[in-house]
DNA sequence: AATCGGATACTCT
DNA sequence: GAGTATCCGATTC
């Protein structure tokens, strides 16, 4: 991550998603103490025909209007739970895949597979390997469960286009850590 | 590569 | 109220 940048988290997320999104690559991220390595993000925005943002506030997406550093949790394909960081309002990042680091047994236990490389890649696994529901939606990100530990080391990232959308998809609003193998996919 | 699951929201009627 | 699409993943072909 820079280093002018904030480690505060309610600061470090008040700025505009695509750059938070790109500083978030290595952060350190666990709820209830189970977790890893940040090493996939998007970014999304209010004037981002693919955000669910982009239509005005609803139910589901009120905590994306809410104030910096809160979590937006929205089921997706009515299965999956995807977790994103709001920053300003109608701003989030969404958090694609972890490095898997603190409670590898626990997250194999929930997501029932041995692999550690498949237990965070993806949205929709992550969620489930550290038991993010609809009941972390609106919470704080700098209160427990969640903790955050950004990084202070100089890394390699690289971005590209967004996945499974078929609206801007030409925005490369999508940030990997480079080489590494737990991406949800390659860039 | 194709399919399906089944919540939320938008677009008509 | 029906029809379609969606920030995906597991399973089957």
């Amino acid at each position: 991550m820079r280093g002018d940048v904030s480690r505060v988290v309610p600061e470090f997320f008040d700025r505009d998603a695509v750059a938070v999104a790109a500083d978030l690559i290595g952060t350190q991220l666990t709820v209830n103490g189970v977790g890893g390595v940040i090493v996939e993000t998007e970014a999304y925005t209010p004037d981002d025909p693919a955000s669910h943002s982009f239509r005005g506030q609803t139910p589901r997406n009120a905590a994306m209007f809410g104030i910096p550093a809160h979590a937006y949790v929205y089921r997706s394909y009515g299965i999956h739970w995807c977790l994103n960081f709001v920053c300003r309002p109608g701003s989030a990042v969404l958090i694609r895949a972890l490095e898997p680091r603190v409670g590898l047994e626990v997250m194999r236990e929930r997501r029932g597979v041995e692999n550690a490389r498949l237990l965070c890649a993806g949205p929709g696994r992550l969620c489930q390997a550290l038991a993010v529901t609809a009941d972390l939606d609106g919470r704080s990100l700098d209160a427990e469960p969640f903790a955050l530990d950004f990084d202070t080391d100089t890394i390699a990232v690289i971005r590209g286009t967004r996945i499974g959308l078929t609206k801007a998809v030409d925005m490369d609003w999508r940030f990997g850590l480079q080489g590494s193998p737990f991406l949800s996919r390659k860039f």
